[in-house]
DNA sequence: CTATTCACG
DNA sequence: ACGTACGTGAATAGT
């Protein structure tokens, strides 16, 4: 069996891999489509191919010998996109970290460096495989050279093979007239001349009884048809030159040792790190993590010392309370504290099993004493409160928050992230370790793995805590930290503790009455559509609208009919079943996320305690999940009602405040225009005011219309304006939407002004911030593509302004709780909906209640335009808002 | 696991 | 010419 050698032309393949993966970034907005799609062809020829050898061409920037020959000569290298551009480095790094050699040759490209190697290793008595998305190729080909030309289409990739006998077949030449045929015809994308007139079916035909160019020549007086023999006579220079221009050169002067390309382990721990940032999930399986671990073992020993004992624990924390900084980490399972991962210092954890004499009351208790005497690293510090609920303390220090602040656009926080980060150190994530075992089962059967998540879990905050500092003040966001968002980590445990009750038999008669016009619904359709079908189906949904009952509205999404309500909407005068449908959609949808989802959130004691997340958004604000609190139907009068269902304690009353229009005035305050201050300091109803001034009517003469028009501008406004957007919105054309915006700019020219600098700086600088500080990354805004640099401009108009309302809203609800309890009140914040607030208030209190509310709220912040409270009570949600 | 739809600010 | 308003989460269908 001869041994087999495969060599890949890069660029071409990593242009194929590009066009054929759709658009995928990693958390940093670094692109990885094509790397992504290398790497799979990659794997994927290595597994069918085993070979003993490996090596990858890349072209270089310089001019080669083609260039002498021709001026016009283009080469293999046409206009990359920075998308891709961008990804050769990374593809290269891949590379060498599996020990993969990189092949570059300046004066050749790299067609020439696998020509020549392939003749050599098949003069050696190898097999060959060449690896291209280019036909040009194919000239090389022979019994022992084969040339693999893949294709990706969604995701599935399949290669063409070529050896000798399949160029014939398929182009009725051998492989070396396949150079004449090339001549003959010309090659665009190489800006090879080809000969006038001849097309592919005449160079063929041509090449295929006389051989060559030159032998046609020789013959051409027999040529046929006149047309090309007449193209031939007069072009044969241009001819003969193309075919050099053509020819790959299996001469090229490179050095190389076949042994360099030995096919070693491409698996290697450098290759793990580097997939692993540019985080190539789905390859990082195919790494054997317990080699791998062996190698990250030669490299660190850390220790894990287990301790279930009362007089070890006495010990460790005593000598935990020594140490200037400690990290900590809850380990549980479904809610269920185990135990405790504490690193002391840079090499040791303890686990603390919660068990026997170590109560879950004892480690909070201890936790708490060590809180007071030294600095206590965490990754996620809600998590510690949520099993322990130790109180509050500013020597906390949460890693996982930290992070979030340096990156808001990350989708995770985990441990292993913060170790590839901030040390660039690869560790084994949770899922990778355990899976979805129990952690117990875990701990049993695969001490190792166990082993490994628990030192992780605390070892990796203690290691990271002085970068993560480091960084926030260098980037200006320690006070946002420190003042801020650690502080707020306490009041939202405390949001999450109270949790708000629901009335659980009003919740259920609302989901039946639901359910009785559901199925009145679907009855009527039904019969207006003549079948039964599955409404809830987009796709079935499409095919009776507009295939069945030929409904006039189109397309619109990829996978087929738009059935979204802005569509049905504007169907409802056509087909009676279009409002019938909308009505169902109502329905369904407040009786399957709203009745019943909620339902299912109810805990023993009759509340709900939702999650506030507060590392998700990219802007700052927090979200709300397992139920989203946040979205409670309000807009319209069916939804709206479910807030009855949401009631106080007994004895207590429900207080709401909320912030008016506050994202218009930050807007006021941080473009600093005089006319918008002026107005809005004033003036209550923002929109009449801005209708007034722009469309130069009087206060009074505002007409319904024109503030409707008004208040759409300013959404516009905060939301980054466009002419598109605003006229959608509005249902005018572009051109008076345009004609609206400019209006407005006349109007206050200083938000204008204020506009285009949050775009010019998030360009230069890459990010935009709010009044404190925080930062929004906006790696869009450097995109060649003029929709996602558009959207890029977008967010940098919309994120400071979002962004320092959900700051402000953060500095209240810290000053609101803190209020609370100096005031010996106990009231206590139990929704937050981006800038409303939601009190559980005892009777007694609601007055005081509501003054502190007011006060707290509008100091919040200190702008050139007051904050405006609205304080409202209640004994229902409903009723409160 | 992704796309669509729709609830909120 | 391009083809969208900014920020979220949950339910559902269908690959």
């Amino acid at each position: 069996m001869s041994e087999k050698l495969v060599l890949i032309d890069g660029h071409s393949i990593l242009n194929r891999a590009f066009y054929g993966v759709p658009e995928l970034t990693n958390s940093s907005g670094l692109h990885t489509n094509a790397v992504y799609g290398f790497l799979n062809i990659l794997f994927k020829i290595l597994e069918e191919e085993q070979p003993q050898y490996l090596a990858v061409a890349f072209d270089v920037k310089a001019p080669t010998f083609r260039h002498k020959m021709y001026d016009a000569y283009k080469g293999t290298r046409k206009p990359m996109p920075q998308e891709l551009h961008e990804q050769v480095p990374l593809i290269k790094d891949v590379l060498t970290a599996c020990g993969v050699p990189i092949l570059e040759k300046p004066g050749y490209e790299a067609d020439d460096i696998l020509g020549t190697l392939a003749r050599r290793g098949e003069a050696a008595g190898m097999e060959v495989t060449l690896v291209s998305g280019d036909r040009d190729l194919l000239q090389i080909a022979t019994d022992h050279i084969c040339i693999r030309i893949p294709k990706t289409r969604g995701g599935v990739t399949v290669t063409e093979n070529y050896r000798k006998e399949d160029v014939i077949e398929a182009y009725g030449v051998t492989p070396t007239e396949f150079i004449d045929v090339k001549a003959l015809m010309g090659d665009t994308s190489d800006n090879i001349p080809g000969v006038p007139s001849i097309g592919e079916k005449t160079a063929t035909a041509l090449i295929s009884s006389y051989k060559s160019i030159e032998n046609a020549y020789a013959h051409i007086d027999e040529v046929k048809p006149p047309r090309a023999q007449k193209a031939l006579r007069e072009h044969y220079d241009l001819a003969q030159m193309s075919k050099k221009l053509a020819a790959i050169c299996t001469e090229a002067p490179v050095e190389m040792d076949f042994e360099a390309a030995r096919l070693g382990n491409l698996y290697t721990k450098e290759a793990y790190e580097v997939m692993n940032r540019l985080e190539l999930k789905s390859f990082l399986k195919r790494f054997d993590l317990s080699a791998m671990e062996q190698q990250a073992e030669e490299k660190k020993e850390i220790t894990l010392t287990v301790i279930d004992g009362l007089s070890e624990a006495e010990g460790f924390f005593r000598s935990a309370g020594e140490q200037p900084l400690i990290a900590v980490q809850t380990v549980a399972d479904g809610g269920q504290l185990l135990g405790l991962a504490m690193a002391v210092d840079e090499d040791t954890v303890s686990y603390l099993a919660c068990a026997g004499f170590l109560t879950e009351a004892y480690l909070k208790e201890k936790l708490e004493e060590l809180a007071e005497k030294t600095q206590i690293a965490a990754l996620d510090v809600k998590e510690i409160l949520k099993l322990l609920d130790v109180k509050e303390s500013e020597h906390y220090f949460d890693a996982g928050v930290a992070a979030y602040l340096l990156n808001p656009l990350k989708n995770s926080y985990t441990y292993d992230d913060l170790a590839r980060d901030f040390i660039g150190e690869s560790v084994p994530a949770r899922a990778e370790l355990l899976g979805k075992s129990r952690v117990e089962d875990v701990r049993e059967k695969e001490p190792e793995n166990w082993q490994r998540y628990v030192m992780n879990l605390a070892h990796v905050p203690f290691t990271v805590r002085g970068k993560l500092e480091e960084q926030l003040k260098a980037t200006g966001m320690w006070n946002l930290f420190t003042k801020i968002e650690m502080p707020l980590i306490f009041s939202l445990h405390r949001m999450e503790q109270a949790g708000i009750r629901v009335e659980k038999e009003a919740l259920a008669e609302y989901g039946r009455e639901l359910a009785v016009k559901v199925t009145a619904m679907e009855q009527e359709i039904y019969a207006l559509a003549g079948r039964e079908f599955n409404i809830n189906s987009p796709k079935q949904l499409g095919e009776i609208l507009f295939d069945e009952l030929h409904l006039p509205g189109a397309k619109k999404t990829k996978t087929g009919y738009s059935t979204s309500a802005d569509v049905l909407e504007k169907l409802k005068p056509v087909h009676p079943i279009v409002e019938k449908v909308l009505e169902y959609r109502t329905y369904a949808k407040l009786k399957s996320t709203y009745a019943d989802g909620l339902a299912g959130y109810i805990s023993e004691d009759g509340r709900i305690h939702g999650t506030f997340n507060q590392t998700i958004t990219a802007t700052g604000r927090i979200s709300s999940t397992e139920p989203n609190l946040q979205n409670i139907p309000v807009r319209m009068e069916l939804g709206r009602a479910i807030r009855r269902v949401f009631v106080p304690e007994e004895g207590c009353v429900f207080v709401d405040a909320d912030y008016s229009q506050i994202e218009l005035r930050i807007l006021a305050h941080m473009s600093g225009d005089k006319q918008l201050i002026e107005a809005y300091r004033e003036e209550q109803d923002i929109h009449r005011i801005t209708a007034s001034q722009v469309f130069h009517v009087p206060l009074d003469e505002v007409t319904p219309q024109l503030r409707r028009n008004a208040k759409a501008v300013n959404f516009g406004i905060v939301y980054g304006i466009s002419a598109f957007g605003l006229s959608e919105d509005l249902s005018i054309t572009r051109k008076e939407a345009g004609e609206y915006i400019q209006k407005y700019f006349e109007t206050y020219p200083g938000v204008k002004t204020f506009l285009d600098r949050l775009v010019a700086e998030g360009k230069e600088q890459g990010y935009v911030t709010t009044v404190y500080g925080r930062r929004r990354p906006i790696p869009e805004l450097k995109s060649n593509n003029f929709m996602q640099r558009s959207f890029g401009e977008r967010v940098a108009m919309n994120s400071p302004i979002q962004g320092t309302a959900a700051d402000v809203m953060k500095i209240a609800m810290i000053r609101v709780d803190r209020a609370l309890r100096t005031e010996g009140l106990r009231s206590r914040i139990i929704l937050q909906v981006h800038d409303e607030l939601l009190l559980e208030v005892p009777g007694e209190e609601k007055d005081q209640v509501m003054e502190l509310l007011e006060r707290e709220m509008t100091h919040a912040a200190d702008f050139a335009v007051p904050l405006e409270v609205d304080v409202n009570c209640g004994d229902n949600w409903y009723t409160a808002h």
